[in-house]
This record gives C-alpha cells, structure tokens and sequence, in this order.
DNA sequence: TACTAACCGAGACGGTACGTCGGGTCTTACT
DNA sequence: AGTAAGACCCGACGTACCGTCTCGGTTAGTA
C-alpha cells in the first residue's frame, strides 16, 4: 500500500485498471458483507483480478481496505475545513451532531469500523492510518480551533491536540465501544462541558 | 455465555473443569498470537476438550474470549473502588495515568483489543460487555465523581455519564486508534483541561 | 490406498460412501480428461466431497486412481481364467487379439495408460501395482502357460515368468511407446515366433 | 520442436544461445526433480531466458524434453552400430545387459522414463519420437539383425521388426512397468528363449 | 548508417490447482 | 446426557505455474 507515491520508480508495470477495481470491489464488499466476512478471494473475484495481484501488492487485507479508504479521501478532493460561523460552541455542536449521523449510518459505520479493526491489530496499518488519514483530518479540526483560540474564545494556554481528542475523543469511544447512543443530546452535552470544564466553580 | 446464572437448570450436567480449561486456554492463547489468529480449534487442542463442547455452550470465539474475561474479574472479587484522597483532581491524575500503563503493557493491550475488536464487530457481545463488565466499571467511577460532586468539587449540574466519558474517552480512543503515546503528560493535560474546561475566561 | 484390508483398525470412522464416491469420480475423470488433466480438486467436487477426505485417506492422485483400479478388478470376482481349447498356440492368439483390441479401446487405453504414468513416476506405487494387479493377472497367465507345460506343449525346462514377459511384454511395449499398430497380425506374429524361437534352424 | 530442419527460413534470428540454455537446463531439471515436477517456468529461470522465448518456440514441455534428447543424441554423432562378432546370441545378450545397465542407472533412467511420459501422453510427440529417436535406434538393432539372418543365424522368414520387439519390448516392459529387476540373468533368458523360443520340441 | 522489425529478458496479468487450516456439524464410544 | 475424539463438507488461505501480454533493450537484415 501508500503506492500512491513512489510507484512509478518500482511498480511501472503495474496494471491501473486493476488497482482500481481491486479497491473497488474491497469497499462495497466491507459494506455488504464486513470485515471479518471479506475475503481477499471474493475482492479478486469481484475485481476479476487474479488472487496473485492481491498478494504482490497488498499484504493484508486490512492493507486493501486502508487503501480503498486513502482513494475514497483523494477522490474527494481537499478536506473540506469545518464551518466557521465565529461560535466555536456552535460549530463544534453542528460538527459533532454531523459525526454521530454518519456515525449511525450503517454506510459509514460498517467500513470505519472495519478500519478501525484493522488499525487496532496491525501496528504498520496504524501508523499508516496516522500520516494519510488521521493527520489531515486533524489538521482540518486544529484550524478550526485555532481560528477560534486566535479570536479569543478558547483558553490561550490549551493545547489543541489534547482539545481535539477531548472533543471527539468522547463521541468516538462510545461508537466504538457500542456504549450508548449517537444523538445530539449526547454531543452538545460533550461540547458544553468540554468548553466550560467539569469543575466547580 | 454467562452461563453461571439463570441457566444453572439446563446445564446442571455441564463439566466446570472443562468449562474453566476453555476459558483459560482462552485467555493464553488470545495473549499469544492476537484475536484473530485465535482458534476455536487450538482453544479446544489446548483445553484437551473436544471442539463440540465449545459449541455447545458459546456460539463463537468472541463469546468465549469474553466469558473469559468475566471469570477473570470474578476471581478479582469485588472491583476496587478508585482512590479518594479527597483532592478529585490528583485522584484522576493518579487513576488515568495507571490506566496508561495498563495499557502499554502487552499483557493487557492484547487481550483487551481483543476484546474491543470483538465487541466492534457483534452488537449482542457489546450489550452483554456493558452489562458485565462495563456497567460495573462505570458504576466504579461514577461513585468517585459522585464524591466529588458531593464535595463540591464538580459542577452540581454536571451529568457524571457525559463526565465519565469526557475523562476516559480521549485516552481509550487514542489506544484503539493508536493515534499517539499514552503517558501521564497526556493523561495529565485531559484531566487538567477536562476539570477547568477550554473555553477562555 | 490399500485400505482394503486392516482399515477396520485405524479407519472405523472412514465414510464408505464417501471412498466410493472418490473413486467412481477417479474412474469417470481420467476417462474424460486423462491422467494430467485430472485434478483432486475436480474429483473430490464430483464426488460431492471435500478436499480433505481425499488428502486424508490418499498421498497422491496417482494413488486414488490405483485404487479405484483396484475396485473395479474387486468387483469383478475372481479373475478370469485363460481360455484352454488345449491348443496353447490358438489360446495365446486368441488373447493377444483380444488384449489389443481392449488397448486400442480408450475407454481401456486412456485409464491404463494413466496407471501406467502413475506407475512408472511412483515406486510405492509400482510396488502396490505389482502386488495387486499384476501378480494375479501373472498368475492367471502362468496358470495356462503350466497346463501347456504340463501337456507337453512348452518346453520342460521353460522359466514361465520370462515366457510371460516374452509374450505379453513386446505388445505392451508397442502400446505404451505408440511405436506401431496393435493389431492380429501383429500379436499373431509375436505368438508364433515366441513359441518356435527365431533362430534358423 | 526438431525447430533445426525446414523452418529455418522464419527462425534465422533465434538465438541460439537461449536454444541451448533451454536444452540444457530441462536436461538437468529433468533428473533433479523429474518430468512432473519440471515447470517451464523453472526452465526459463534456469537458462536465464524468458517463458516467452520458450512458448515461442515450443508447444509444451514435452517438446523441450523431447528437443533436449534429440540434441544430445546429436552431439553423439552417428548412432553407434552394435557390436557383430559373428555370434547373434553372445551380441545381443552383451547388448542386452548393458542397456539393462543404462536403465538401472538414474542418471539415464530419469530422464528417460520422463521422455516415456510425455510420449505416453502426446501422440504428437509420439509420433516424432518414433521419427527422430526410435526410427534410427530401431534400424541399428535391424542391421544387426540382418546381418545375422544374411549368415543364416536367424530363420529367414524372420519379420526383423517383430524380432526387435521380441529381443527389446519384455526389458523395456519391465523397466517401465517395475515388474521386476533388470539384470543379465533376466536379459540372458530373454535371448535364449527368444532365439530358441518356447514351445516343447 | 540509419531504420525497422523480430527477438530477447523480464515480469505483471487473469486464471486454475495446489495442499493446508479452520469453521461448524455429525457420529462413535466412553463416562 | 455430556464428553473427547475426530471424520466430514465446505470455504478460504497464500503459493506455484500456467499461457498471454506488455515493456524496454538488443540485434540483424534492409534501404
């Protein structure tokens, strides 16, 4: 995987119409069927490739999905930087509410979970996950506090990437974790108290 | 699984030493080559139990992986309290960054992703998770939050579930996602940032 | 193979129907397709069987194929006598017209000559072969050879066996080496000169 | 193959040097790992040459074997005669023995057992086998024969061809079937009877 | 002397089969 | 009835080769 980038030196030969229908076929197979259940077997024959260029150029299935996932994301063009309406409390509430529908949407739900599942047992995918997908996103979400902290409506002292994981970090574990439900009763509550802080005062 | 309870009447022929010699097989081999490669077949080889008898009394491996891990926090007895020295602010401090290292040891982060993955991927495994294992360790929290509510130390509007989450839900995502290093710099900085909030003042 | 015999020991629990079904499938395939063409994949579908109870019971394809050999020569009883009109010369001629007309028969020449493939590629096998095939067909054979012996028809001092190999050998080895046509004319002129040699005299 | 002769209009820019690679290589591949296990993919490795080259030139690996044995017997010039010391018996059974030798020994029998195969199993190359190797072996032993008839050693109404088949068709049975061991008391015995043949007299 | 076409090594490709592993079911014999 | 053992059908694994197909780079013969 990640031939995105250094490909042409090693990999010239290699087919373009194959790489595509590969993750392709690893996609909609997640959705249908999920993770546990896609079988490298089933992409190649859905992709009408040999099994073989699975295996020359995917160590894992997992690494298949990862990078159905990194294509999905460069389709998609520039990461779309979050609102900015000038309330970061407001914002952060849309944002959020926004997740947890995607979040309970069994289109989004079941392949981030696969992805999820693969990242938590592959430590190379993870890493991988870090720089293609997780960075960016992050990087969209620290604008967004950084405008609001340069506008003087965070703490100047905080350090934003401890905000971004308290921010979602919750809302995360709990669909992860099936540990309660997705609404914006739950989110705008996680906002108003990450912004104004669980001490009493 | 759970099987110790309400259905003591049809299984009253049941074998406890081989119900106990799976369960530990278990808990061995998950720790040995991960979840994934964890067999039913080696779990039954290992036990000296024939594969049938699993089936019989657990409809997978995510099942009995975790029926494992009730047993181990049975023989645990009583889950300890977290520690109350009266200050909430150093107790939290004190109990996130021993989950840290719980965390970073092999010993647990196997098993427990394990788990996690399993539960990721069957909603009926997530529902008996929070009633066995999950329930009793947020009722744990919840007292010591309780507590300091009490002491005036927290928010008195504060919802302790949306709390809970807030505290422990950054550090338990960046561990599934392995999105960073879980040390007590991290484990601190939520604390601190949960406690006081992040919003200017 | 050779599970004919102490199988009751160690293979109480082999599926009967299932090693049937294998080698009628053995027998069908190596007719359709040839010996190079048959694969285990492909008998053990059309028996309607996995994989596994083929490589189970059986080293190789070439084993299966034995077997089912041996079945069929099971099934049809005891070994045919030679016919005795008490005229060694028109017997043997007889025969030889009528084993050339089987080899020129694919439905004989396709199954032997894959047998014989397996044979001449596998020492287990040729030794299996010779033990229960060719051993029986040679005694079959030394058993009318004896009579004309015994009637005076043969020299005295004949070593059957090299007389087997005289007359039967240069028909199979023309069949097997494609090296002519098998015909009466052909076998005729073998038996004749076989039994006046072809020295001047 | 036997690509030397009438296409030399289209193959003027073969190169010979891959040919002979090729040759050689399925040569030794032939004793080292036997006719089936012999792929053309390890023959092109071996040369140092592409599968292409090999598909271009030839239909099978049957046809690479096949071409590698007519080459070496190229190389040995002229078809040795066999010896004629005036005496028929005690010629062919020194010729006898040694070729029961030759057979005994892996280095010719590998080889030569994997050349029996192919042509078992292709009438194609059977048919240039009986062109380019046997056709010349068998008119050698022919002038033997001849030779001995022409001074009156062998009846005069002899059929030569059913004689050869006669001298050489039960050893090469033998060997090819692993009826039975290939020595000079097996070989002795088929020259007696057959110059003397079998019926009482 | 350059042109150009075939040949060459290399190796990716869509496939088929390999021999193995494990899933979940079923049967046998023992407790 | 529950159990250890293990055969069974099945599906998938990851690998080896099949025969075909580019891809650049020689290497002849032709212009």
């Amino acid at each position: 995987m990640k031939e995105t980038d250094g490909r042409s030196a090693d990999a010239r030969r290699r087919s373009e119409s194959s790489r595509l229908a590969i993750l392709e076929s690893a996609t909609d197979l997640v959705r249908e069927v999920g993770y546990e259940k896609m079988t490298i077997e089933a992409i190649a024959a859905r992709a009408g490739v040999g099994k073989q260029t699975i295996y020359r150029w995917w160590p894992s299935k997992g690494a298949v999905l990862f990078d159905s996932f990194v294509a999905m994301n460069e389709k998609g063009a520039e990461l779309a930087a979050l609102p900015d309406t000038g309330d970061i409390e407001s914002d952060l509430k849309a944002v959020l509410a926004a997740t947890a529908d995607e979040l309970n949407d069994p289109m989004y739900d079941v392949p981030m979970r696969a992805l999820n599942t693969a990242i938590s047992n592959d430590d190379t995918l993870a890493a991988q996950y870090a720089e293609w997908l997780e960075t960016p996103m992050r990087e969209v979400k620290r604008r967004r506090l950084q405008a609001a902290q340069d506008a003087g409506q965070l703490s100047p002292a905080l350090d934003l990437d401890i905000a971004i994981d308290l921010i979602w970090g919750p809302l995360l574990n709990r669909w992860l974790q099936r540990s309660g439900p997705l609404n914006s009763t739950y989110t705008n509550g996680i906002v108003d108290s990450v912004l104004d802080g669980i001490r009493a005062r």
